[in-house]
DNA sequence: TAGCTATATAGCTAAATGGCTATTTGGAAA
DNA sequence: TTTCCAAATAGCCATTTAGCTATATAGCTA
């Protein structure tokens, strides 16, 4: 019950659940991110929070930037099943659909060299 | 989106999963539910407000009594599909093993009696 | 080393949430 | 009609949450 009602918290935002579906396209660091939303830096690394402790994302380190990608494979169940379900289906929501246009030009080599 | 967050936010408190996990054993007028349930009345028809918004349950006016079930039929997409992911699960949960043993002996006619 | 950059944490505020008691509504029965 | 009962609503309070700014941490790079 826990783990679920966990699952279910982290996936009640709408910042969170499109950051989920982002990650569904690519992997993407927090500074990647912050171009996508507009949202402060601090705000996006609290929600990546909730979704890792819900077992949703993983990351790893690389130089100074924190790596995010889906966290299908240590999931556990309802993480896991969640993650499949938001990938089976499309969800209709203008600002999902902007990032996604924008995601190709959004490469955290360029912002770094910026 | 907004359906699919309204859906999550449901989920997203144990007392309204467990009355979803009740509902698949039977339908319960609030009466039952309250005999379930250390809650009060109104916040027992508060989270059945919230569970029928999202189209998680439905209910019928019967006498004085609200008779709810599993919105299973008219469900939206995402409603229809954490039912159905609900129903396959089972959720360890002391709390909701204490009300599937007392169940049987709940009965709106036996409450109405006393 | 000093300084820059990416991320995380601390701490604040406004809004949302889950609980309660008191009250209202509406049907059933005396 | 009056009363009674189930359920819903109103309104209150404590807690949680989603956002922010300011600050700390940690890895590069000059």
């Amino acid at each position: 019950m826990r783990d679920f009602v966990k699952v279910m918290k982290a996936l009640a935002d709408p910042n969170r659940v499109r950051i989920l579906k982002l990650l569904q396209e690519k992997e993407l660091c927090v500074c990647e991110m912050k171009e996508l939303f507009s949202l402060s830096q601090p705000t996006i690394s609290k929600h990546l929070r909730v979704l890792e402790e819900a077992n949703l994302v993983t990351f790893r380190k690389q130089g100074s930037w924190a790596i995010y990608r889906l966290g299908h494979e240590q999931s556990s169940g309802h993480a896991q099943a969640m993650l499949a379900y938001l990938e089976q289906t499309e969800l209709d929501d203008k600002a999902f659909k902007d990032m996604l246009q924008h995601l190709p030009q959004v490469d955290r080599e360029r912002i770094a060299a910026a």
